[in-house]
DNA sequence: CATCTATTGTTATAATATAACGTCTAAGAT
DNA sequence: ATCTTAGACGTTATATTATAACAATAGATG
């Protein structure tokens, strides 16, 4: 299933995200419950407030959110959260921006390319094994053992190069 | 002129690193001079001590490394050094560790790709076209205008999978 | 020399992240 | 059922990374 489509228009396609926040929470819901992983109600509030905010959104912007509905959270709070919630392949981190996003595809494994635009922010997420097939190949033939990789692009979207 | 080597050798290549220092160091202020930018002694040594590390070097160490020898440096002082040095082409900041690299062919524009190993901690620069192409394609694809990528894979470099 | 701009000094603070340890809860074992 | 245990959460403190803001100085340029 995908939730956000890596298409020009996904930039435009402001239609139904709240339809869609719905759809990552179950999925979230259903993957772990296959994984006998457990999405407590402040990792499924985190994952929520992360899709809701649809651009990166930093650890402490999430702590906002929550404070004032759970008095006791504290930074390990939302730090654990996230920590499980990537784990889980949930949840992003975008290094570039110290920012966690929504998976698009949290259903598979896969590797990811993400277009970040300078301007409003937005972070787009592109399901990649072109990318991903040349890095592996290059790690490959220098004798590398590869555990994971993060490609990030900055620039303008669409939308923010009038 | 390339300073390191983009091969398999290159994590076993400990050899002449004094000297790999001492060109990077010269060929740094002669793209200063071409450019009409100004190496001072501070940014000098910020980038002789980058080199010197050879593994990616927070910014925090670097001050600690330079507050002996210059007693008024602080945060910013190191800071400005690096955002002077990435300017001109001669650090990367490798973005999944905070940290700061002198960059392995600072002569000419470039894309490139890191392979950081776990273990060791060291990080290689590679030189590459092909990735930064496919990224390029997907962007332009999508009408996005690119500005900078950031490709970083970690893993275990040949040396530490005994 | 005068002026202007880039660089550095200095202090303070923001923003991001983790350590350490205690408590509680929920799930499986007996 | 209750015991046990591992994982989750609470709590406090602190580490780490980075920038804001403004003053002082040095270098280039006319």
């Amino acid at each position: 299933m995908t939730i956000k489509k890596s298409l020009p228009a996904a930039w435009q396609d402001e239609h139904d995200h709240d339809a869609c926040v719905a759809d990552a929470l179950s999925v979230a819901e259903k993957i772990c419950r296959e994984k006998g992983a457990r999405l407590t109600p402040i990792r499924q509030r985190v994952l929520e407030l992360v899709w809701r905010s649809h651009k990166p959104v930093g650890a402490y912007a999430l702590l906002d959110e929550i404070k004032p509905e759970h008095k006791s959270a504290a930074p390990p709070t939302v730090y654990r959260a996230l920590d499980f919630l990537m784990e889980q392949g949930l949840v992003h981190r975008i290094q570039s921006l110290n920012a966690y996003v929504g998976c698009s595809t949290p259903d598979h494994l896969h590797k990811s390319i993400f277009l970040i635009c300078n301007d409003c922010g937005d972070a787009l997420e592109i399901e990649d094994e072109t990318v991903a097939e040349s890095i592996n190949e290059f790690a490959t033939g220098l004798g590398f053992q590869l555990y994971s990789q993060s490609v990030e692009a900055a620039g303008l979207c669409p939308g923010c190069q009038a």
